[in-house]
DNA sequence: TCTAAATGTAAACAATGTTCACATCCAATT
DNA sequence: AATTGGATGTGAACATTGTTTACATTTAGA
């Protein structure tokens, strides 16, 4: 009669409705998950989940939004760990953005995909604006920023090539037939080349 | 009484199929495409899309496919074209493949799309590796191809930032901020940049 | 002309997203 | 402490979708 599981209020079930969203989708990809699978899941009937999320749509769009933010953590880390170490930052930020794709391809997904989740929301636009900041910082330490508000060619250069690389690498040709290795030392040389590419002719970095 | 939508059998059913999952997908995005929804656009009951497809998913394979060959044939006749116009093969093959993904979003989100298609299937992989030669052939105009059977980090950069930019441009935050124009202009100057990058011979940085 | 293969239809099924009326719990006020 | 209102969860129901099955119509070739 102490059973847990007999909990008429679950008490976390927006978060714990995530997770599985997170664990279904990591397990077997995103198209797969559903709501009454999540529901399931969690252990709670299929309405449940209504009463947290509007639609299964805002469902996603949280999930696309937490996966903004914990890309932007890692990344946020990441340069602030480089910048003590006195590292390139450049780099290491770009190595970040691509092994977390690789790592979490549900979430990398999910993060973009405009046709799937509410990509106005108010959430997961600042989310979107903060990770596209620590980008822009990050990849700043770098290269000039002339200014902040626009993409340069050297900064949309720099996105564009780590951001199509974890694309390829996720989903694609290129994606079946290397393994995670080859991957992540191909990912070295590129980015070897793409600084010396975006660090030219630079006139000057703080 | 010759009422031409009256005749029991269709003709070119599953071209036509394919043309509905253009239509719907272009004009309300893949999620949207929906096999009775395509069935209805054409006129024809669900089921008998089943003699032609084995399944949603073949459909949209199929659908995938053709999108794959499809940009293949604009590459191809761009570097041809250029070729013959002595212009910069790797610029014009570049500004094809984004004027692809920008014109066509629907067909460009379709074709790597692996969780929605069966990306084992014979005539997606050979429309794949097609679209891969070419993009090597483009890129090999002005990138030395040290081993045709493997990426060199300079093809995968110049793959990387075409694609990353695509991708960019069709979801996700710089979609929704720029204008076609101011689009194409970018990419313009982050293909020209690439390009210096690429075709400088600096073997080995560091 | 006749028949078999190809192609289409209608009806039915399970799964999914979603809603609605109702049940249960928590927390604040009395 | 008891009560009560709002938050949270349940079960039943519905429309839509993918898919199958048995049957109908057409086409092509012997």
């Amino acid at each position: 009669m102490s059973n847990k599981k007999q909990r008429y209020h679950h008490g976390h079930l927006s978060e714990s409705l995530l997770q599985a969203v997170n664990d279904i989708a990591s397990q077997f990809g995103i198209e797969a998950v559903t709501l009454r699978g999540c529901a399931k899941h969690v252990g709670v009937s299929p309405a449940a989940a209504f009463r947290h999320f509007q639609d299964k749509r805002a469902l996603l769009t949280a999930f696309a939004t937490r996966a903004l933010n914990q890309l932007a953590d890692t990344l946020a880390a990441t340069e602030e760990k480089a910048r003590a170490s006195n590292l390139d930052s450049f780099h290491a930020v770009g190595m970040a953005y691509l092994s977390f794709a690789l790592e979490n391809p549900a979430l990398f997904r999910a993060m973009w995909r405009e046709e799937t989740i509410y990509s106005r929301d108010e959430d997961y636009l600042a989310a979107a604006e903060r990770l596209v900041g620590y980008l822009k910082e990050g990849f700043a330490g770098t290269i000039e920023d002339e200014d902040p508000n626009d993409f340069s060619p050297h900064e949309m250069l720099a996105w564009s090539s780590v951001h199509g690389m974890a694309n390829l690498f996720v989903d694609g040709p290129v994606a079946s037939q290397m393994l995670q290795e080859q991957k992540i030392q191909l990912a070295e040389s590129v980015l070897r080349e793409l600084k010396s590419a975006c660090s030219s002719q630079q006139t000057g970095v703080r």
